[in-house]
DNA sequence: AAACAAACTTGTAATAATTACAACTTTGTA
DNA sequence: TACAAAGTTGTAATTATTACAAGTTTGTTT
């Protein structure tokens, strides 16, 4: 809770309720949620929230840098407040996130065809069955 | 045009001439194009294509393998038709899509955690500026 | 404390990528 | 030639996301 305002201001962010509810939400959980779940999740505690404050928090949180925005899913944005070094992993049965070790840093080559991109932001994405799916077979096809 | 279609064959998809046609447009155009821009350039020498058949072949390519499906960017899927180890660069503000070298393999980790998953296929997404946009500091805000 | 502006939130309507689906066409084969 | 399977097409439906204008909250000045 002050853990979630603390970081929010650190990142040039000022702490509304709702901004501080999804903050808290996403430290909480893990599961690289939809703006469909935060919002679903938190209507209970908070029934006026709108879907639209959903979309623009999260909007300012990955510009700020306090998230990370994953487009491992062809459909949706997912949504992840992690923020050591890590992969992603989706399972193409159960549609799940997960969270994956990256042991070696990927970096953006210095070389001649690159060497004016300005980089800021890397992710590696592993798609495949998780070990659920996979020892049920339930691999569809 | 005979290399486009052996590669269907070889990849168990069989060459109707929608299909070949937009095979060897990825295979020319390495400008990881959307299905709009596939869609728009093939309707000039093939007016009776439809967005739909665009859709389906593109699925069933990356199905099978043939090309790799990519979601770089939020909005929409976009496609590369090469095969090659390699990583990719989209730019903030003129959104192109750049293929970017990739020198170390990028393994998934064999850990207790993760030993039962099975990884098909792994990509590596970078986000910036590109050197054009970097020079002309059209960095927006 | 009242007045005011800036920042934030809300709900609805619009946009646009993708999919569903049923009809039509082509291809391969008996 | 006839038929079935596979492929294609066009339209309608779906759905994530954005635009926008009105309402609310917050902080500041007096």
């Amino acid at each position: 809770m002050d853990t979630a305002k603390q970081y929010l201001i650190e990142n040039g962010i000022k702490p509304s309720v709702q901004r501080l509810a999804i903050m808290m939400y996403l430290l909480e959980h893990r599961t690289h949620p939809t703006v469909d779940e935060i919002f679903n999740d938190l209507s209970k505690s908070i029934p006026t929230l709108s879907k639209t404050t959903v979309y623009n928090t999260l909007k300012i949180f990955a510009e700020k840098g306090a998230i990370l925005s994953l487009t491992i899913d062809e459909k949706m944005v997912r949504f992840d407040g992690y923020n050591q070094r890590h992969a992603h992993f989706r399972c193409l049965n159960c549609n799940k996130v997960f969270d994956i070790p990256l042991n070696h840093d990927v970096e953006f080559p210095k070389e001649e065809a690159t060497k004016d991109f300005q980089n800021i932001e890397t992710h590696v994405y592993h798609r495949g069955y998780c070990s659920e799916c996979t020892k049920e077979k339930k691999k569809i096809k």
